[in-house]
RNA sequence: GGGCCGGUAGAUCAGCUCGGAAGAUCGCUCGCUUGGCAUGCGAGAGGCCGCGAGUUCAAAUCUCGCCCGGUCCA
C-alpha cells in the first residue's frame, strides 16, 4: 500500500479539500463537498442521469475542443493522435492508452517526448470487456482517452502532483461542475512493470478520469525510483460527454448519425426510463457472467414494476443497436490505421467485430449493409479525423469483402448443419458437436439454434468449454544468449557514404572470432536486408551483426591476426552489396506501386531480402490476379525508368512523423530517438535502417516472379533487382527456347503446341487405357469359356506379370466361372482367387490353406490376395485349394 | 504463434470407424419424346481420391511430414 504522504498535496491544503475514507468501501478521498462516501458506483448510484452537472450539453467533437484548448491554454502543447494499431511497439496489437504512444522509446529516454507538457485525445481499442459492450451503456471496443501528459527528469522538471490535480480540477470548474459533486480517490496503479499513486476522479457516480504518478519501477528487490517521473493521465472523452448530456447511456450521448440511421430503419428507439433504469444498475455492477447479466436484468424489472420479459422487450433490441453502432465505429478507426481482416493476430480482431456487428443486425432483421453503418460514423468523424475520409472507399470496401466472407461461412455452415442434422435421426445435437461446428465452423449456438430444425440445448458454460479446449502448454522463454559487449557504439559509415566500399579502421576487440572495430562500412542484417560480407586486412568477413549499437564482423581464418588497437583494412563484397541495395529499393517501390495498385489499405507486412531474391509481405484480402501482378510490375518499371532521386536521412523521430504520418512506419518497430526516412520523391516515404541507391533507376530492372497467399490478409510478393531479374528473364528465355526446340516450334507458339500436345497425350492415355482393360476382359472371357462354368484352377503361372494378373482376375469375378485360383508368372508370385458366389467365400476358404503354409494375404468373400515366396509354393497352395473345394461342394 | 475441421468428376458432396474392383446429385455431350421450348426417358464423357514418404499381400481409407482452404483462441 502507498504511503498516505503521497497523496497528501499542498494543493489540497490551500484549497480546503478534506481527506476522508468511504464507510462503504473503506478507501480515502479528497473533496472540497460534503459527500460522506467516495461518490463512485457502487458506493453511490449515477447522479447525472436526466440532470447533468455540466452547464452545458457538448457533442464529442465539441467535449474533445474543449478540453484540448484548455490544455492550451495552460501551457501544453497539441499533439495528433497516434494510431489505433501500436505498429511502433511489438509487444501488443493495439494502443490501449495515451501513454502507449510514448512507451517504450520515451519512457526509457531513448527519445524527447513531442512536446513536454502534451495534450492528446488518443484513439484506442480494448477487447477485453467486448462482452460489456452495448449492455453496461458505459463500455466501448473503440474509445479515445484525452490525456494530459508532462516527462519530468532530472534535468528538466515540469509539473508533477499538484499541477496535475490543479489543472484537472480547473476543467471540471470551467466545464461547471461544482465541487460537491467531484471527489479524489486515493489509489494504486501498476502497469508494464512501473507503479505509483493515482487519484480517481469521480463525479456523481462515474470516473471520469485517473490521474497517475509513475514514479517507480517494479523490480525483484521491490519499488525501485525512476528516473523519469510521469504523469500520465486519462480522460474518458465518451463518458465526459455522456456526463454533459445527462443521456441515458454513453451510446445515446455519443453514436450521432450512425445511432439515428438505426434507430430509423429499425424503427425502434427504446423507452428512455427504462434504459436509464437499466444503465443505473449494470454500472452498478460487473457483468463477469450471464449470470450477472441475468441478475441486472431482474432487478431492473423489479426497480421499475415491470416484467422481465418487457424490459427484455425494450433493453434487447437496443442493445443490438448499440453493439452494431460501436463495431462499426471501431472498425473505421482499425481499418484506416492500416488493420487487415483475418484469422491471426490483429487482423482477427477487425474480424470478430465485423462479424458480431452483422449477427446484432441480423437479430434486429435488418437488411442494411455493415458498411452502411460505418459510413455514418465516417460522415461524422471526417471534420475532425480527415484521414477516415480520405481512405473512406478502402475502409468500406474491406467491410464489403468480409461482409460477403462471413455470408460464405454461413452458407456452408447452413449446408454443414442440416447435414449434421440427417445423421442425428431426429435427436438433439450434443455438446461436442456444437462446439465443434463454432470452434472449426464459425458457427455459434445461436446461430445453430437458427439453422437446425431439431431442438438445440445450449449448456451455461459453453463458452468456458471452448476455451478448455484451447489451453496450451506454457512456452519456454527463448534466452538470448550473447556475449557481453563493452565497447563503444560503432560508427555507421554506410549511412553517410552509401557507396564506400574500402575503409580503414581500429580494432576495439576481438570475441572469439568476431571482430568489433571502431567504425565500419559493413552493414550488418537488420530490416530484413541480409549481411555484407567482405575482407578484413584479407581474413574473409562472413557476415556482420548488430549487437545493440555495436556491429560485430564474424571471421573466417586466423582472427589471431587482429589484436585490439591494430589499425585494418576492409573491403565489402561490392557486387553483393549493390544487388542487396538494388533488392532493398527495389522493395520500397513494389510497396509503393501495390499501394497504388490496390489501394491504401496495402502495408508492408515483412520484407526479406538477399543478394539473389527478395520478397515483399503486403497486407491485402485476396490474392493477386494475374493483371494485378501485372499492373504493380508495370508501375515499379514505371518508378525505376523515371530515374527519381532517393533521399535518405536521420530525422528527429517526431519531426519525421509530423512530415510525413505514420505510413512511415512500414517495416514495424523502429528503434531509437533519431529514425532514417527514406524518400523516394513523390512515391514513397518510410522509416527504415537499410542501404539504398541514390536513383530509382540505379535498380535496373524490376521483375516479379511470384506471388502467392502466405496467410489469409497477406501477399507475399517474390522479385528481382537489377543483375538478378535479367539473368531471371535470360534463364526464362532460355528455356522457353529449348521447349520450343524441343516440339520444333516458335517460342510464340508453345501455348498452342502444348496444349494440343496435352490433348493428344489425354486421348492417347485414356485409349490405352482402354484397350488394356478391354484385353484383360477378353482373356477373362476366354477363360470363362475354357472353364464351361466349373472352378477354375491354374497349377502353371498365368503368362503375365502380378499387375495385369491382379486386372484379369478382377473381370473373371464378373463372368460364369464360379471359382478360380490363379498366379502371376513373377519370381514372387502373386495369387489371385476369386468367388463369384457367396456360398463358397473365398477368404474362408483359403485362409487355413493360408495359415497352414505360412503366407500373407487377405480380400473379402469374392476377392483375395496372397503372395508367394516361389513359383512351387504358389502351385502347391493352388493344389491345396482344389483340394479343399472340391471336399466343400 | 497455437488448437480444431476440411481437400474425392466442372460444382456440391458420400465413401474413410472396421483397408479389398472410385460413387451420388446437379451440370455437360449425344439420342429418344415434342411443331418448338420447358419437362420426361435413355446412353455417354468427365478422376494423379491435394503432394510426398511409411505400414501392408493390398491404401481414397491407417501413420508421419508438407502444401492449400476454413475456423476458433491469444
Amino acid at each position: 500500500m502507498t504511503d498516505a504522504a503521497e497523496y497528501d498535496l499542498r494543493f489540497f491544503h490551500d484549497n480546503s479539500f478534506a481527506r476522508r475514507k468511504c464507510p462503504k468501501c473503506g478507501r480515502h478521498f479528497w473533496t472540497q463537498g460534503a459527500q460522506a462516501t467516495c461518490g463512485e458506483t457502487p458506493c453511490e448510484p449515477y447522479g447525472f442521469l436526466g440532470k447533468p452537472p455540466m452547464k452545458k450539453g457538448m457533442s464529442l467533437h465539441e467535449m474533445r475542443e474543449a478540453y484540448l484548448s484548455y490544455f492550451e491554454r495552460n501551457g501544453h502543447r497539441r499533439v495528433a493522435r497516434y494510431p489505433i494499431t501500436a505498429r511502433w511497439r511489438d509487444d501488443v496489437f493495439f494502443t490501449q492508452a495515451s501513454i502507449y504512444d510514448f512507451q517504450p522509446w520515451v519512457l526509457n529516454g531513448t527519445i524527447k517526448p513531442p512536446a513536454n507538457p502534451l495534450c492528446i485525445s488518443q484513439t484506442c481499442a480494448r477487447f477485453n470487456d467486448i462482452d460489456n459492450v452495448g449492455r453496461t451503456g458505459s463500455h466501448f471496443t473503440m474509445f479515445e482517452m484525452m490525456a494530459h501528459h508532462a516527462f519530468n527528469t532530472k534535468d528538466e522538471q515540469i509539473y508533477f502532483k499538484d499541477r496535475t490535480v490543479e489543472l484537472c480540477d480547473g476543467l471540471l470548474k470551467e466545464l461547471g461542475i461544482t465541487p460537491e459533486h467531484i471527489t479524489y480517490i486515493e489509489a494504486d496503479w501498476e502497469g508494464g512493470g512501473n507503479s505509483g499513486p493515482c487519484f480517481e476522479v469521480v463525479v456523481d457516480g462515474v470516473e471520469l478520469a485517473t490521474l497517475v504518478f509513475m514514479q517507480y519501477a517494479e523490480t525483484d528487490k521491490g519499488k525501485v525510483p525512476l528516473p523519469m517521473k510521469v504523469v500520465d493521465t486519462g480522460y474518458g472523452l465518451e463518458r465526459f460527454t455522456w456526463m454533459s448530456q445527462g443521456a441515458s447511456s454513453a451510446y445515446e450521448a455519443v453514436f450521432g448519425p450512425a445511432l439515428a440511421r438505426m434507430k430509423r430503419e429499425t424503427g425502434f428507439s427504446g423507452d428512455k426510463t427504462i434504459l436509464a433504469e437499466y444503465s443505473k444498475m449494470s454500472g452498478m455492477l460487473n457483468l463477469d457472467t450471464a449470470a450477472d447479466l441475468r441478475a441486472v436484468r431482474q432487478n431492473v424489472a423489479d426497480a421499475l414494476g415491470i416484467p422481465l420479459g418487457r424490459l427484455m422487450q425494450e433493453t434487447g433490441p437496443m442493445e443490438s443497436i448499440y453493439v452494431a453502432c460501436d463495431h462499426a465505429r471501431a472498425l473505421m478507426f482499425l481499418l484506416n490505421d492500416g488493420v487487415m481482416p483475418s484469422n491471426v493476430k490483429a487482423g482477427y480482431f477487425a474480424r470478430l467485430l465485423i462479424r458480431r456487428a452483422l449477427r446484432s443486425m441480423a437479430s434486429l432483421g435488418l437488411k442494411l449493409p455493415l458498411s452502411a453503418i460505418v459510413e455514418e460514423h465516417i460522415g461524422f468523424y471526417k471534420p475532425q479525423f480527415p484521414e477516415v475520409g480520405e481512405n473512406r472507399e478502402g475502409i468500406l470496401k474491406l467491410v464489403d469483402v468480409e461482409e460477403e466472407r462471413y455470408r460464405e461461412t454461413l452458407s456452408k455452415g447452413r449446408a454443414l448443419v442440416s447435414q449434421m442434422e440427417s445423421k442425428l435421426g431426429g435427436k438433439g445435437f450434443s455438446v461436442d458437436a456444437l462446439i465443434e461446428l463454432y470452434d472449426s465452423h464459425g458457427l455459434n449456438p445461436e446461430i445453430v439454434k437458427d439453422f437446425a430444425k431439431v431442438p438445440v440445448d445450449v449448456p451455461d458454460d459453453f463458452y468456458k468449454q471452448v476455451s478448455a479446449r484451447h489451453i496450451k502448454p506454457a512456452k519456454d522463454a527463448e534466452a538470448k544468449e550473447d556475449v557481453a559487449i563493452d565497447v563503444p557504439p560503432t560508427e555507421m559509415l554506410f549511412y553517410k557514404e552509401p557507396y564506400m566500399r574500402e575503409f580503414s579502421a581500429n580494432v576495439l576487440q576481438v570475441f572469439g572470432n568476431e571482430v568489433a572495430l571502431d567504425r565500419t562500412a559493413f552493414y550488418p542484417e537488420g530490416g530484413g536486408q541480409e549481411s555484407d560480407a567482405g575482407t578484413l586486412d584479407g581474413l574473409k568477413v562472413l557476415r556482420a551483426r548488430k549487437v545493440g549499437a555495436v556491429v560485430l564482423h564474424e571471421i573466417e581464418g586466423d582472427v589471431s591476426k587482429l589484436k585490439a588497437g591494430k589499425t585494418v583494412k576492409g573491403g565489402i563484397d561490392w557486387p553483393r552489396r549493390r544487388q542487396l541495395m538494388r533488392h532493398h529499393t527495389g522493395a520500397h517501390i513494389i510497396n509503393a506501386a501495390a499501394r497504388m495498385v490496390l489501394g491504401k489499405h496495402v502495408w508492408q507486412a515483412g520484407a526479406n531480402k538477399s543478394a539473389e531474391l527478395a520478397r515483399l509481405d503486403i497486407t491485402h484480402y485476396q490474392s493477386l490476379s494475374k493483371k494485378e501482378i501485372a499492373e504493380i510490375e508495370e508501375v515499379a518499371n514505371r518508378i525505376v525508368l523515371d530515374d527519381i532521386q532517393i533521399d535518405s536521412a536521420f530525422m528527429e523521430r517526431s519531426a519525421a512523423e509530423r512530415e510525413h504520418g505514420f505510413r512511415l512506419y512500414q517495416g514495424g518497430a523502429v528503434p531509437g530517438r533519431d529514425i532514417r526516412v527514406v524518400h523516394i520523391l513523390g512515391e514513397d516515404v518510410e522509416a527504415c535502417g537499410g542501404t539504398h541507391c541514390a536513383r530509382t533507376g540505379e535498380v535496373g530492372l524490376l521483375k516479379i516472379t511470384g506471388v502467392k497467399r502466405i496467410q489469409d490478409g497477406i501477399v507475399r510478393i517474390e522479385f528481382k533487382a537489377g543483375r538478378a531479374a535479367y539473368d531471371h528473364v535470360r534463364d526464362e528465355q532460355n528455356h522457353l527456347a529449348k521447349a520450343a526446340e524441343t516440339l520444333g516450334v516458335q517460342a510464340k507458339d508453345l501455348p498452342m503446341a502444348i496444349e494440343r500436345l496435352m490433348d493428344e497425350h489425354r486421348g492417347m492415355r485414356k485409349q490405352v487405357e482402354n484397350s488394356e482393360k478391354e484385353s484383360w476382359k477378353k482373356i477373362a472371357i476366354e477363360e470363362a469359356e475354357k472353364s464351361n462354368g466349373e472352378p477354375l484352377f491354374e497349377i502353371s503361372p498365368f503368362p503375365y506379370e502380378r499387375k495385369k494378373v491382379q486386372e484379369i482376375s478382377k473381370s473373371m469375378v464378373s463372368t460364369s466361372i464360379p471359382f478360380f485360383g490363379i498366379y502371376s508368372n513373377d519370381e514372387k508370385p502373386t495369387i489371385f482367387i476369386g468367388s463369384s458366389s457367396d456360398k463358397i467365400p473365398a477368404d474362408v476358404l483359403s485362409k487355413p490353406i493360408k495359415e497352414e503354409m505360412g503366407l500373407k494375404g487377405g480380400g473379402d468373400h469374392n476377392f483375395v490376395t496372397i503372395t508367394a515366396p516361389s513359383q512351387d509354393i504358389a502351385a502347391d497352395f493352388i493344389k491345396r485349394l482344389q483340394k479343399k473345394v472340391e471336399e466343400t461342394k
